[in-house]
DNA sequence: CTAGCAATGGATAACGTTTTCCGTTACGCT
DNA sequence: AGCGTAACGGAAAACGTTATCCATTGCTAG
């Protein structure tokens, strides 16, 4: 590893020189032609690679964006940190990811050493779990943060003071339900969600409040859990009552994929017994034809990214940009046209 | 953000001594119990947290493994980038996550910029694309940069010269082919692949030996690609044929759901009138009881850590642990018994 | 003719650590 | 008594950058 002083030392000139030439501010400080060319060839010879280190140690700030992610496995943060990831490379920013397992504790921890980092902000993917003993420790921790100036983004309802790029949750719910009961669809089950997790709780929310609306019977499914496997139990559970729902709303795409499982192994059909759908339009659904309420996961991380990487410059804090509902396969229920 | 040299002025001590007792060597250089006592309350008082940049630069390296991912939504890659991050965070090591879009060019670019910041290893996450024009100036970069003494670790065959950890993709494939074989099926078809892929391609070689022993025909289709939706199309083409075969072996969990999920929409009935399996054992093939050739993914992600973060420390290249097979739902082909 | 300014380059002090090199003591041996 | 040595503590030099001051030159405006 060349260090600029050898580069320096071989171009002879002085560090100083070295550095406006090789990092940038050459404008605010002029380099004639001649000594830019020399340095440029002296670095290359060398095989210079400045020490991002050294630059963030100076600088007080590692080009790093932290991401503290609930869990890395679930298409929906992996869209999210991926978002985050494309985003940040465009400014030069790179991202250290963390993985909480959707424990508070955890997520405690890796808040901290990415503090230890330096790193320019952090940016939680996945919201709170309520009453978790973790929680409230979490959220003392991170006020205090920044309150001392720690740019800090959450990617979900999160009950501390950081800055905050939410979708509706209620509202996700709340259409997809609508356009499953504008089918004409009056049994709809809804399945998902883990006590305590505010987005999980919002989707019921609006859930409830679309079925509420049409006079509907609501029956809530859960609150066991957010995976595939959990879809799958639950949908194990609607199979074995007397008579199915004519669609199932899930409350994320994975749960959906869960609740197709099961169904289909158990020898129904698609949409024409049941509907299903989902939340989040990952990849995950799209084989499968899922209905689900596209959501902007890339784009929502790509806001926080750049909220952080531009210290918050143009906007404060970027509005969030809306979702859509994607159409798979569904039907009006059993015995109307489709 | 106090700094070392607050907490020392608080406990009225030397800088010193203060980092001898936060930061470990207090083995070392003793340093007595009263001071130490001094040192870490004002170390409370002053909310003191250490500057990992700073200790980078000091040390010439930083706690950091830095993860060049093929493809971060591929639940593979997924689980192995979440390997390498436990093992990591064990030894108090954090990884900088990189996602490369199956692309050698950025493969180049995210290698270069992990370096840039002073990472004590990186990790490639997927093998070699032959013949794209990236491939060999990556290859002389980074056997450059090994050369240098950079800790480098591919978690698949790779054509430089870094340390490997690798499993045996043929034999993964073979292995799931004989299984096959051994339920009595005789027309097998292999699914997936992407062109200059070795690890794909090492799959082929073993399916084909395998039938080849068994004297039975070959059919292997696709080479377009390691996703669902290739899966999907290469299961159209099938079903477009005039006849199924008994069985699908895919090159990994992702075709294979894939497949599955078209030969469900399609109406056909698994695995009664056809078998399929994947390579991988990743959750995405769980819930529908896929029939996989499990892959120690998270381990090897570890090895890989634990490999950088020892710094080779026991053995010196860790032999990867074997990979075993998960029978989901399979049959003997129609007509045999069950 | 000279003050003043743009253009260019250099010295050097940080940034927060770690670590090597030196003092002190105090103690156990010969 | 003399001395090696362990236990402790401090001073200060790095690590590789960047940024702030200065110094020099060559102009141009007054």
């Amino acid at each position: 590893m060349a260090t600029l002083r050898e580069i320096a030392e071989l171009a002879s000139v002085s560090v100083a020189t070295a550095s406006r030439v090789l990092n940038g501010s050459a404008e605010k400080h002029p380099v004639s032609q001649d000594v830019r060319a020399s340095v440029r060839a002296a670095a290359d010879t060398l095989g210079y690679t400045p020490s991002a280190t050294a630059q963030a140690l100076k600088q007080q700030r590692s080009k790093i964006i932290g991401v503290i992610a609930s869990d890395i496995l679930d298409p929906y943060f992996a869209e999210m940190t991926r978002g985050i990831e494309i985003e940040a490379a465009k400014f030069g920013y790179v991202t250290i990811l963390a993985n909480a397992n959707r424990d508070p504790e955890q997520e405690r921890t890796k808040f901290r050493v990415l503090r230890e980092h330096q790193v320019s902000g952090i940016v939680f993917c996945g919201s709170d779990i309520e009453g978790s003993p973790g929680t409230a420790q979490l959220a003392r921790e991170v006020n205090l943060a920044v309150r001392a100036g720690t740019r800090v983004v959450a990617l979900a309802p999160r009950g501390f003071d950081s800055t905050k790029i939410v979708i509706d949750n209620a509202a996700t719910a709340y259409e997809l339900t609508q356009y499953m009961l504008s089918l004409g669809h009056r049994k709809i089950a809804f399945i998902g969600g883990i006590p305590g997790l505010s987005a999980a709780e919002q989707r019921i929310v609006g859930y409830r409040d679309a079925m509420f609306e049409a006079q509907a019977p609501a029956q809530v499914l859960g609150l066991t859990g957010m995976s595939q496997e959990s879809g799958k139990r639950a949908a194990e559970e609607l199979t074995a009552s007397t008579q199915l729902p004519d669609a199932i709303v899930c409350t994320n795409d994975e749960v959906a994929v869960g609740v197709l499982a099961h169904l289909w192994t158990v020898g129904y059909k698609i949409p024409e017994d049941v509907s299903v759908a989902g939340i989040g339009g990952t990849r995950g659904g799209a084989v499968f034809g899922l209905t689900t309420m596209t959501l902007p996961l890339v784009e929502l991380g790509g806001l926080a990214a750049r909220y952080i990487a531009t210290a918050g410059g143009s906007s404060d804090v970027p509005a969030p940009p809306s979702f859509g509902l994607h159409i798979g396969s569904t039907s009006a229920p059993r015995g109307q046209s489709d």
